[in-house]
DNA sequence: ATAATAGTGTCTTTCAGACATTATCTA
DNA sequence: TAGATAATGTCTGAAAGACACTATTAT
């Protein structure tokens, strides 16, 4: 056995995948980094836990997104946590990954108006300098939406509080890359009662769609199969 | 914005709810703890990663299993990380908990020979002094396996190399709490070409049953149609 | 009326549930 | 032979896929 030992801790930080879907694109929020490491490269939104003032990590994941967006998301899921000793030129490091999701109106005015956030389009990413592991991050988180795509709703949080079907289906039909067939998409959601009818909504020609918002049940269910993927 | 911090870092540990399935049992592997705090209170295996000698978190914690147990499992996932100001009475601290599978033979030797680990039942857990919030994180670990017991057969990790359907069928029972059908169990199995045929295999009476072994793709694969829960 | 989008009817397909039947071993 | 466990046949039912059809608006 080891005699006994200091055991230094590693660095350990928390970050947030924060999508949303606007003009039927999804996005990703980025944060410009102002000191080195990395600096000036593009970021996940995230930092250094404040053991003063954070209860927990998920409260410090909310406080970062907070200072970011001037709001907190309805929407927030541990991802996953990455650690090693080269993803930080610093060292050893630890990330604890949290994928949350917003409405674009929500938060739209707040990062216009600094210059240090902006919304990029997933497709969009690849010509983009960022910082760390986070490109491979986001790409993780992604996937996960994808999954979770074929046996949730949950990514109607990406949206406003009120929305059509039409919307949440294409917002899904974006997410897993392929179209759906209308009628299983809207069976299975009125089935399990996810929604709840909220008024009425002119389009763009055409009938007008009802409008509807998640219930709270939809951020725990999961359908008992999954849609067609691929 | 507040004035330049220096942001000490939480503790940072990780920790392993390591299963396996004897005589028609859940047992969870429990380290006795040497020093405060939480002196010999039983605990999850795990502990602070070294930074000199770990290259990931999850070599961290390959490295505190195989310290308790002689062996690496054949199944490793990440299962969630816990992060508050409350949960260790020194302060601040962060875990990040790994679920692992192993055969109990596999280990059975080695971890009857000390005195400071054993396997537990997951139904005498309840009389049993656990450190920190470990009984609570066995019960998270607990509920995903039998999440998982429905949609992938990955639980087989904590049979023996080769094994019976019936085994297995009875292992996914015992995870999900209630008996299953035998045709949509090896149906599905079957369909998808999860498992490898090796041998035959005499029981107490009865015809012998074939025996199998995993294939790698177990691990990835997902059936798209959750088995019946409740 | 036409175009456009929302929403429904309904038939097919897939796969799990249920359970009976056959197969192969031991005592 | 009976008893036990393994393996399969096959019918039913639930929910998704496919796609045509109707409904309601704007122009």
């Amino acid at each position: 056995m080891p005699a006994k030992e200091s055991f230094p801790s590693p660095l350990y930080t928390v970050d947030s995948v924060l999508f949303t879907y606007h003009e039927c694109k999804i996005k990703v929020l980025l944060v410009q980094r102002s000191i080195e490491p990395e600096k000036s490269k593009w970021a996940l939104p995230g930092g250094f836990v404040d053991l003063a003032k954070d209860e927990t990590i998920e409260a410090a994941a909310l406080r970062k997104l907070a200072e970011k967006t001037s709001v907190t998301p309805p929407y927030l899921d541990q991802l996953e946590t990455r650690g090693n000793a080269s993803r930080d030129p610093r060292g050893w490091s630890v990330t604890t990954i949290y994928s949350a999701l917003i409405a674009h109106q929500a938060c739209e005015q707040f990062v216009a108006s600094v210059s240090d956030a902006q919304w990029l389009d997933l497709e969009e990413l690849s010509g983009i300098k960022l910082a760390f592991d986070h490109r491979d991050i986001i790409e993780s988180a992604k996937e996960r939406m994808r999954q979770r795509a074929l046996y949730s709703i949950v990514s109607g949080y990406a949206l406003p509080e009120s929305f059509t079907l039409s919307e949440l289906q294409h917002l899904h039909e974006v997410l897993i890359g392929k179209p759906l067939q209308k009628r299983s998409f809207r069976r299975r959601i009125e089935q399990a009662g996810l929604l709840e009818e909220v008024g009425e909504k002119r389009h763009e020609g055409g009938r007008p769609a009802a409008l509807y918002r998640l219930k709270d049940i939809s951020k725990e269910f999961r359908f008992v199969r999954n849609l067609e993927a691929d």
